[in-house]
DNA sequence: GTCTATAACGAGATAGAC
DNA sequence: GTCTATCTCGTTATAGAC
């Protein structure tokens, strides 16, 4: 069943609420991003967003459930999608370097450095999205494995972590220089060593 | 020639408020902490904390350099002692280890996720730490390699960025998760390949 | 659902005495 | 150098009208 809203296509002010807060969170960080910001760029007023999201700890909540949800609609579509293990790396890595084209960290790696400021309930969803992460890696580096096409030199979980934080570290430091390329060289010499092609 | 305070070990008021502005910035972020914050740590009103910095931006600077020069040459005694680069990158990821086992994060990995909120004298620093570190591991790795004990496939520079961008997301990584081990594990990964001796 | 108005608080920063 | 007192602004959040 679907609502006329969105049938036609139309998007609810939660939802505008939530795009703006979370290019705010992904450039500025959590702790540097007011309801007043958000407002602005809704064109709505403050008291408006207290009706939508009561306070910044639950706007917080709605955004990593969305962005997790988002993410993890992502890495499923790679999931079943044809192609080796490589294939799928390189999809997931484009994820990120996506988010990264527009000067955004990606929110749980942002949250991740202001982890200790964050409400609890936040804390733990930024752990869900870490912990979901490493283990599609795991599943993806397991298949590739069973397949012949990855090398594995260790448990399938610690190169899982490898590669997510990894990616991680190189959005954070790249984002700096304002150098997609750099990323993207990292994330080369991450998975390179995997492949049984690899010099 | 030495002053009396330093001749006598004791700190001057200065530098007692770096080291607790640090630990502020290096746990809760740029953005989280307050001059009200530190004086209290340092036991000083918040007016004398302006005496010897007279803004945030200031004090952010101060505290960028003095890590950076702390860094540097622990970097610079890591590469003079004798040891493979194999040791040397041993003891490099030992300095990020110490830093974590803190809680802390690295300093400038911190304000990378903050980048787009720092004041631009600011941004520059953090920039020039990369680079200095981006430094000091192509040194080591061009190095090891014309030793014959590390393996390239590929410039020295861009394995130095992914060692570097690697360990500060091992490290936003694993202090979320509250476990040092998480990126110690990590850190083994991201070295493992580099030596002849690998599996 | 959205608004204006305002409360209550903490931030960075300054003045001026000691 | 350090203090108390104060200023100004931005922040989150609420009250109540429409």
């Amino acid at each position: 069943m679907v609502t006329t809203r969105a049938r036609e296509g139309r998007v609810g002010t939660a939802s505008r609420i939530l795009d703006a807060a979370e290019k705010l969170v992904q450039v500025r960080g959590f702790n540097a991003f007011s309801y007043a910001d958000v407002a602005a760029e809704v064109s709505i007023s403050k008291a408006a967003l207290h009706y939508h999201y009561p306070g910044k700890a639950e706007l917080g909540e709605a955004l990593i459930t969305r962005y997790s949800a988002r993410f993890g609609q992502a890495m499923l579509a790679l999931f079943a999608a044809a192609g080796t293990a490589q294939d799928k790396l390189a999809g997931y890595v484009g994820l990120f370097a996506d988010v990264l084209r527009e000067e955004k960290m990606c929110l749980c790696g942002m949250l991740a450095a202001e982890y200790h400021t964050l409400p609890v309930a936040m804390q733990a969803s930024v752990l869900s999205f870490f912990a979901d992460n490493e283990a599609w890696l795991t599943q993806v580096l397991e298949r590739g494995s069973a397949e012949g096409s990855v090398r594995l030199t260790g448990p399938a979980r610690d190169t899982a972590l490898m590669i997510l934080s990894g990616l991680e570290g190189a959005m954070l430091v790249a984002r700096a220089y304002g150098d997609v390329d750099r990323f993207l060289t990292t994330a080369d010499r991450l998975l390179s060593g995997l492949y049984l092609s690899s010099p």
